[in-house]
DNA sequence: GGGCAACTTTGGTCAGACCAATTTACCGAG
DNA sequence: CTCGGTAAATTGGTCTGACCAAAGTTGCCC
C-alpha cells in the first residue's frame, strides 16, 4: 500500500504559489520587471536565499527569466514555455476553460472522422456500449457521468486507429474530465449535451 | 529581429550537467542516496548554496528527491520519466510516423480555422514573415527548413488565440520537428511540399 | 527484547559580505 | 547637439559561516 509521503511546506514553495498567483491575476504582467531580489525578500519577510530559491523554481517552470545585472522578468510569452506549467495554470484558472472546450470539440471532430473511416465493428460496438453507459449514468452521480463521457472520448480516439491522436487524448484525460465536469454542472441534465456529443 | 540572448553559464548549471551525467552513466543509481550537501559541495569545490541550487534544479526536473533530515536520493523511476511516453512510442514504432503526419494535418486544420477566425493583423504579419522564412530556407540546410516550418506551425497556433491548442502544439514541437525532417528528406526539394502546407 | 531519550547526521533557513553583469547617469570630444 | 566612453548605481550570482528542524542512529534502562 503506497502511502503518500507527507510533504513539508518549504518557504520557497509558498512564495512560488504567491508569485504564481500574482502573475496569473495580472499583478505581474508578461514581460514586466519584478522588484529586485533584496526588496522582494523583504516584502515577503524571508531571507534573500529563500526568495531566490522560489524564483529559481519559477524559472524552471518557465514563468520567470533572470538576467544577471538586469533583473527578473515575467516570461514574455508564457505560452512559449516548453514544459507543462501552462497545463497546471489552465487547470487552476477557469477563464481558459473555454479554449479547452473548443479544443475538445475540434479533437472530437478529428477523432470521429477517422473513426468513421477506419473503425472496425468491434470499435463501433465499444462506442455503442459507452454511449449506453452515458445514458445509464444520467440519473447517477455527476462523477459517473463524467467518467462515462471521458470513456466515450477514449473509445472514439481508439477507433480512429491513430496512436498519436489516442495518446494526446489520453494525455489530456485529466484535463478533459475536469472540463467536462464543469460543463456538466452548468448544463445539468440537459439532454442536448448527449446529442451534441454525438 | 530577435537575437538570441547569450546565456552565461551559472555554476549551478555546470553542477547540474555533471550530476545528470553521473546518473545517466550509472555512477549514481536509481534510489541511491547521494552524499550530504556539505560533502558534495566540497567535492565540486563550490559553496553549499550553489550545490543546493543545482540539486534543486534537478529536483524540479524530477531526477532527485530531498528529504529534510534524511538525505538526497535519485528518483526511483528515473528511467520511466526520462522520455515522454509518446516519444518512446514513436521511436519504437516508426510506422506510427504516418499517424503523426495525419494528426499534424488535422491540428493544422484546426489552427488555421481559428487563426482565420480570430487572427489579428500582427498575427498575420508574423505568419507571412515565417512563410518568407520558409521560402528563403529552401536553398539552405535541411535543419533550417525544418526550423522554419516548425515556426510556421507555432505562429498559426498562436494566431488561433487558443492557449490549449497552442500548448499542445508546443508540447509536440520536438516530435513535429523530427517528423517534418523525415518527410522533407523524402520529398527533397519538391515544391509541392510548400503548397501542401499552405 | 521493547521503548524511550540523547546524540548525530542532514536538509532548510538566515545573515552579511563581496563579485560580476547590466543599466543608467554623466561628461567631454567632435 | 549628438555620439562615445567612463563612472556610478543597480541587480543578480556566489561565498562563508552560523543556527534551526527533521530524520536517522545509538545506547541506556526497564
Amino acid at each position: 500500500m503506497p502511502f503518500e509521503r507527507i510533504k513539508v511546506a518549504k518557504i520557497s514553495d509558498q512564495i512560488v504559489s504567491q508569485i504564481e498567483a500574482m502573475i496569473v491575476d495580472g499583478r505581474f504582467e508578461a514581460g514586466q520587471k519584478l522588484p529586485a531580489e533584496r526588496e522582494l525578500a523583504q516584502q515577503f519577510s524571508v531571507s534573500r536565499q529563500s526568495l531566490r530559491e522560489a524564483i529559481q523554481k519559477l524559472e524552471a517552470k518557465g514563468l520567470l527569466e533572470r538576467r544577471h545585472g538586469g533583473g527578473t522578468f515575467v516570461t514574455d510569452s508564457v505560452n512559449e514555455s516548453v514544459t507543462t506549467p501552462l497545463f497546471e495554470l489552465l487547470a487552476k484558472h477557469p477563464e481558459s476553460q473555454f479554449d479547452l472546450l473548443e479544443f475538445r470539440h475540434a479533437l472530437e471532430g478529428i477523432s470521429s472522422f477517422y473513426a468513421a473511416l477506419r473503425g472496425t465493428k468491434a470499435d463501433l460496438d465499444r462506442i455503442e456500449f459507452s454511449i449506453n453507459s452515458i445514458m445509464d449514468s444520467q440519473t447517477r452521480a455527476i462523477d459517473e457521468q463524467v467518467q462515462s463521457l471521458v470513456n466515450f472520448y477514449l473509445r472514439i480516439a481508439e477507433a480512429s486507429h491513430n496512436v498519436v491522436l489516442l495518446h494526446v487524448v489520453q494525455g489530456m484525460r485529466e484535463l478533459l474530465a475536469e472540463n467536462i465536469k464543469q460543463n456538466l454542472e452548468v448544463l445539468a441534465n440537459n439532454p442536448s449535451v448527449v446529442e451534441q456529443l454525438n
